[in-house]
DNA sequence: GTCTATATCATGATAGAC
DNA sequence: GTCTATCATGATATAGAC
């Protein structure tokens, strides 16, 4: 405060907060520089002085929020699995340490909110290489860390398919932090009135234990036939009439195809 | 062939093929006329002649290809419950209805190949009103009917806990779909150089289980603390983070303190 | 029905005064 | 650090010839 910042306008603090919002709302490209300044009621100029243009913007508004987040999670990890010792962590423990820190980003409008949660949501879903070279490069380290929690965690699962369960599990959960009217939508196929203002502690309560379930699903076979498709296979499907389906039975163990 | 249609230049043909491309390659927003025009080797005109707009066409291009899919997946659901009775589907005969639909499509260059299905789960995560409005009024019927085809399949479910797995579901079948370089990704994490070219039908069979399994989860309990958050509520998580962390419970029923 | 040409406006970025 | 003014480009859409 004494010397070297005497005149404390935070015009670019201004200029991200804007920017957060706007880009959530229409995206990148459905946003402009002239919306962003005019919406911070701050010179257009001002976006490629302090961040040297569109994009550094967007990356530097991505990295101040999602730096301090993969911080939160790594510790929070790094804690677990102190206490734990050699043992390794059930899935809770690591989807803990996944939900809980951004559950505290959502309800603290200082660190972004719930909007920026959202925002996180369609960068995960975007595909722009720039954006995508970003993203991997800076978090890369985290997400091996949390992928090696899993695979200690989930023993008898190969790596391949653990990884690809993880990619499902990104999915479930950047669609739901999109939330693109998820909760009209939910509201309208529920037709349940009160489900609109669900709060994110109870959304992830939901969202818990549907993702570990599915980590700890059965392997599925991959030599044999698709359980799934060859459903489809029959002459049933081909003509939706009168012809019995292949029966499939599913137990606790896997899907298999009944002789 | 005789009359109607003598010249058949199929200029509206060329741009529903380039743009279904090219919004895949660029969303809408990153994706002008000009370009699409350009790589159909089609005036520019032409887009606002056939199909009046840019919106136009972006709709025109989704619903040809959406329309037939809807179609196949009802027609093969139909089958399913003609056979089956008063009996409700297994997970497993609805999820083939859902997917294998796709996977034709896939397979189908002439019904928009694999490149229609990762525009398809863009599409389900883009936030524009318009879009969204487009999609849910216009398939909404058929998402009632899978719906309620789930309901019956797993009656144990309450109907928002339902709805917010259906949702779950759809997130990671879109960015499944969508697909923003999984591929690569995927092969990083699990150091499988040939995790590359893993075919559609390999990827929703790995998919099926996870997705089942998360459909038949025990449902949580709503009313008690929250297994996962609580975890993190422990001193332990409080030293790791060495932050307070947030005192008041949020419950189904409304927000209270914790003494 | 299809094209050329153009109208009208918004975009990202910069130069240079203050 | 912030502003005004402006650039070069590209956007959607339209008018009118063929």
């Amino acid at each position: 405060m004494p010397t070297a910042a005497r005149t404390r306008p935070a015009t670019g603090e201004r200029i991200l907060a804007a920017a957060e919002r706007l880009f959530l709302a229409h995206g990148y490209d459905g946003t402009s520089s002239r919306m962003i300044t005019a919406a911070a009621r701050v010179n257009l100029a001002a976006v490629n002085y302090h961040f040297g243009g569109k994009t550094g913007l967007f990356q530097s508004m991505l990295a101040r929020r999602l730096d301090l987040l993969h911080q939160d999670r790594l510790a929070l990890l790094d804690g677990y699995e102190r206490v734990a010792g050699a043992a390794p962590l059930s899935c809770e423990h690591i989807l803990s340490a996944l939900f809980v820190p951004a559950l505290r980003l959502a309800r603290d409008p200082k660190r972004g909110g719930a909007d920026f949660l959202r925002l996180l949501g369609r960068a995960y879903v975007d595909p722009s290489p720039e954006l995508r070279a970003f993203l991997s490069e800076r978090y890369a380290p985290s997400i091996a860390r949390f992928k090696d929690a899993f695979a200690r965690a989930l023993p008898d699962l190969a790596p391949r398919e653990l990884s690809w369960r993880l990619h499902f599990m990104l999915g479930a959960l950047a669609y739901t932090l999109a939330g693109t009217d998820a909760w009209r939508l939910i509201a309208a196929l529920s037709q349940d009135e009160t489900a609109k203002p669900t709060n994110d502690q109870l959304l992830l309560r939901r969202l818990g234990p549907f993702l570990i379930a599915g980590l700890q699903a059965p392997v599925p076979d991959l030599a044999g036939e698709d359980p799934i498709v060859s459903l489809a296979d029959s002459r049933l499907a081909r003509e939706a009439v009168d012809e019995r389906p292949a029966p499939a039975v599913t137990t606790s163990r896997g899907t298999r195809r009944v002789a």
